[in-house]
DNA sequence: GTCTATAACGAGATAGAC
DNA sequence: GTCTATCTCGTTATAGAC
């Protein structure tokens, strides 16, 4: 009984695979805006009430992808930093940056779901939010390791800003200061700032040498953040 | 017959204002992929082939949306650069990155049109591309005045970015050294990775004090430029 | 000449009866 | 699960009002 329940669990997860495969490629196709279950159930050879039973609505279809992309994002630069394991602290920044780029160029669709416009109509739950932390944390990562050796120097912050770093380091990362928690944060959003930017466009007829363009920004957010 | 066809432009500018107007009302409740020329025409109570003679065709309409608010946006700036003029220019560089801000708060779905994620099936022509440099150009100015006196430090720049340093400079600001011309382009980028995190949702239970972190952040840019 | 309205096309989505 | 009748869409051709 053990058995036919976990090939019905593996059956179940096998379709779930394939309808959400074919959901991407319709979001490459028509965007997440027009992201039918109708249409990925044609595509499946099925019928659109036979896909409920798997994903009770569009909004939980959605869900799923976007929570794929951010675990598959995560992956990427996770493995990334392991890869870069002895290297000094910038370069395993750098790495995880360059590695969050390529998985953009790699797979822009679903950068663009969950980087780019909000999906109108769709409100996420709070667990994407919880999933969209995973690129975050191995950037905390790297700097936790610096801050246990000489590695990490303190940004600069105005006492305006003070009670607010305090409570992003309390809730992001306790083991680092205020000032680098605040700085890591910034940081943050501006490498997607870079990565979007290409992505979407806003390069063209601007940055040609792509690559060596991001390298560089990117080891100077390292700077930003006290990296050395 | 000068009035007379002055007349016949004014109203013409004005039916095409109200399609446009309709069609942002649109832009904000269904979003870019879903616009629809019917829509817009039953809003207007007209049939959806009198638009053709406003905008020939769907793609044309999304086309000058696009640059309306690039033109907006570029307003918004300038006038922020205006109104600090005697500043200093660390401070005149702010402003223009909080009137960017603030236009993004007060315009979201304006915004995600032209820094979100590109409209499926939409080829964005060439003028748009013009149109958007209007923010960077509002910043170069700030650059060169601060290049003509003594409140410009040039940034690090590796020689591996050095050609692609000087085509730039040489493409958007030929008065502005090589290494500015770069940091310029990556700061430019960083600050609307700022705005869209906040803007996209990115921010939830991270940042909390929004203005101050963002003000505190692109100070830290005009920093990264050289600005003192 | 400048505009709007009617009607239609081909393609696609959708709701509901069966 | 299938079929069908009824929607929507962008776009064009055409005819007529001003």
């Amino acid at each position: 009984m053990s058995t036919a329940q976990g090939a019905r669990a593996r059956a179940r997860q096998e379709v779930a695979g394939a309808i959400k495969e074919a959901a991407r490629r319709q979001l490459a196709a028509e965007g997440a805006a027009k992201l039918s279950l109708r249409a990925v159930a044609r595509e499946l050879g099925m019928v659109s009430s036979a896909l409920y039973r798997y994903f009770p609505s569009r909004d939980d279809l959605l869900t799923a992808l976007i929570i794929d992309a951010y675990d598959s994002l995560g992956a990427a630069a996770e493995q990334a930093a392991d890869a870069a394991a002895g290297a000094p602290h910038p370069a395993r920044w750098t790495a995880v940056c360059e590695a969050v780029r390529a998985w953009a160029l790699a797979h822009p669709h679903e950068y663009a779901l969950i980087y780019g416009s909000p999906v109108p109509g769709y409100a996420a739950p709070p667990t994407t939010v919880r999933a969209a932390g995973r690129v975050g944390f191995v950037l905390i990562g790297i700097l936790r390791e610096a801050h246990q050796g000489p590695g990490l120097t303190a940004p600069p912050l105005p006492a305006e800003l003070r009670p607010e770093a305090r409570r992003m380091a309390a809730d992001l990362a306790p083991e680092l200061p205020p000032e680098t928690a605040a700085a890591l944060v910034a940081a943050w959003a501006q490498l997607f700032g870079l990565v979007s930017f290409e992505l979407f466009g806003q390069f063209k007829e601007v940055v040609e040498d792509r690559d060596a363009f991001f390298r560089h920004a990117v080891t100077r957010l390292a700077h930003g953040v006290g990296l050395r």
